[in-house]
DNA sequence: TGTACATCAGTGAACGCGCGTTCACTGATGTAC
DNA sequence: TGTACATCAGTGAACGCGCGTTCACTGATGTAC
């Protein structure tokens, strides 16, 4: 089954990258071990020179996605200057995640893979509020440049930068992909916009 | 184990009911036959004299949660005549559920579970569509009387709104209600006001 | 009003399937001499 | 440079558990006479 031996580290990296795609294509709780071994070319129990456990493969899938997260607000800062345009950066990213079904979202933000195991309940939450945290922190920035409201929570207006596309996720899922999301985010993207930005007065 | 024997009609409604608290309090994934019939007061086998499948209950739940939903729309309708008002008594009514943990929302909106079968997935899709779609009238109504901004498109607005504690729901959940949705929702509620009302100049 | 019978809700044992995990093994890789 | 040995990735059979579902049964309920 397996083309050829590799090093455990090597394997380490394939698994977790196969769960993760697993997961983002599939859902947390359709994910089987089984089936992480099949797309990376090896037998069921020879996940086991590798893991301890599936959850110990589920914590290092939620590695990976924090990693992108945050390396998503990276890429939009470096991209634009201006607090909005970055704004608008990070939402349009997390729109193409969601439309080539990378939904890395998907698995932080849908709660039904977390009560099981308090553990991983808990990276995800400190997952999600190191995301928040960095949106929030574009917030700010945007109202010490003066180009968003001052009177604005920026931990609320995170929160709600995230409604945005969160819903729209969800149709788009249902749908089947069916449901526009790029087009969405575009008109949702202006009604927030104008409710958080300064007025050009 | 069963305190009496019970018309099938009855015992239908009441596993449906069962089935739809313990999904709301734990998730879609981690409801078994067996919790239900234990919360009925029956063995497990017992439920089947009155449901074909684990999957017809489920569909009986989801015709609980739309039922629900759209009370919720209906009674936020009679209780004010304001269109905004009207989506502000929406929004704090799924507040409200959130925070009893009657997350019927987690069922319809969380998206784990629907993957499974292309029947219930159709009609989660279904009932989300109803629901988006009473409070893209009650949008619709402002605009035509003139609260709400008539270059709004009403849907983005439903969608929207759904945006302002959907994440919330979330960090609630995450941190086993330690994050305060109310407090969340009224600061939301304002920015999302401001963005679709109708501006008093 | 009382008795006989049919109906059907409830029971418990058992089955089967999926799936995570263990374990004794095999054989390739790379290091020591 | 070549040989002997240790290491360790990969294998396949097997186990155990949870869980949905089936089935032959029991016994209470209510209807027919």
């Amino acid at each position: 089954m397996a083309e050829e031996k590799l090093d455990t580290e090597i394997r380490r990296e394939q698994i977790a990258e196969a769960a993760l795609a697993l997961v983002a294509a599939r859902g947390v709780h359709r994910l089987s071990v089984a089936a992480v071994a099949r797309r990376v070319g090896l037998v069921p129990s020879g996940i086991y020179r590798h893991f301890k456990s599936k959850d110990e493969i589920l914590m290092a899938v939620l590695d990976l996605i924090e990693s992108r997260l945050l390396a998503n607000v990276q890429a939009a800062r470096d991209e634009a200057a201006d607090p909005l345009d970055r704004l608008r950066g990070v939402l349009f990213r997390h729109v193409r995640f969601i439309r080539e079904g990378r939904t890395f979202p998907r698995i932080v933000f849908s709660d039904d893979a977390h009560s099981d195991d308090p553990k991983r309940k808990a990276r995800v939450q400190r997952i999600a509020a190191a995301y928040l945290g960095k949106i929030a922190e574009l917030v700010a920035e945007g109202q010490a440049a003066g180009c968003i409201r001052a009177d604005l929570d920026p931990p609320t207006a995170a929160l709600l930068f995230l409604g945005i596309v969160m819903p729209a996720a969800i149709l788009w899922h249902l749908s089947d992909g069916g449901f526009d999301v790029t087009r969405h985010a575009e008109r949702a993207w202006q009604v927030y916009r104008s409710a958080i930005a300064v007025k050009d007065a």
